[in-house]
DNA sequence: GCGACAG
DNA sequence: ATCTTGTCGC
């Protein structure tokens, strides 16, 4: 019970799922059809890994080019007691998707599913830019990323979306709920002292108690979690690479 | 109808 | 997301 349920040889990386390949859509109108279909599927945990329990986490990215479809995503992975990266997979390809605001999942997630299945070693846990929860069909980034691994997985956004919230306050840790419909869907989270909070909610197999937890464990020195530090980072560096790359 | 809108 | 210089503060 509450085990996450993508079977998959251990030691292996993760397998992309039948979705992916089966009904990736390639309209709006599929888009939203399969966000319904995923809404429900996504495994609600209270509490899932927390502090303790991983060992090592995973970030993903991915980077843009401004004038062509070009871009790369990153997969990092980084050991819990250090935060140093012990794993790191790119992939260059090419925007299928435009960016729309409630579907970015459909713009990021093919790429950064082919990264992660380049890492050598499996994660206990994924992070990634944006929300899980927190959306308008309850699907947003994380949700598509935890459904499609079988990993626990949760979403740090640095923007409030749509989202209403209380400011927080002032000292690192403080936090306020982001409501959505009357409905909580995650917190606004301080991650340094009087620096403007993060957007913290859960995509599957996590409960917001321990997103948080590992997102100021992540954030220790500086506003976003190291995860997202390194993706970008690593993302960002190789798709300059990519273009001042001779033909 | 119009504006806002994760990245 | 991407385009961009300097600037204030620990």
């Amino acid at each position: 019970m509450g085990e996450p349920q993508v079977s998959r040889a251990s030691g292996t990386a993760p397998t992309t799922s039948a979705p992916v390949g089966d009904r990736w859509p390639s309209s709006v109108a599929e888009a939203l059809v399969v966000q319904e279909a995923l809404r429900g599927v996504a495994v609600l945990d209270a509490a899932g890994p927390g502090p303790g329990e991983v060992r090592w986490v995973a970030g993903v990215d991915v980077s843009y080019g401004k004038d062509s479809d070009e871009l790369v995503a990153a997969a990092v992975v980084l050991e819990m007691g250090t935060l140093e990266p012990v794993d790191v997979a790119v992939v260059e390809g090419v925007s299928t998707f435009p960016y729309t605001p409630g579907l970015l999942a459909f713009r990021e997630l093919p790429s950064v599913l082919a990264a992660l299945e380049k890492l050598t070693r499996v994660p206990d846990l994924v992070v990634c830019d944006g929300y899980g929860i927190a959306h308008p069909r309850r699907a947003g980034l994380a949700v598509h990323l935890g459904v499609l691994t079988g990993l626990p997985c949760f979403g740090v956004a640095k923007s409030p979306f749509t989202f209403g919230f209380e400011s927080p306050g002032p000292r690192r840790g403080d936090s306020a709920p982001l409501v959505d419909d009357g409905e909580i869907v995650g917190r606004a989270l301080r991650t340094q002292d009087r620096v403007k909070p993060v957007f913290v909610s859960v995509g599957s197999a996590i409960g917001i108690e321990n997103a948080c937890a590992h997102t100021l464990h992540l954030a220790r020195r500086y506003r976003l979690p190291e995860t997202t530090r390194w993706a970008d980072r690593i993302s960002r560096s190789r798709l300059r690479e990519k273009g001042s790359r001779p033909t």
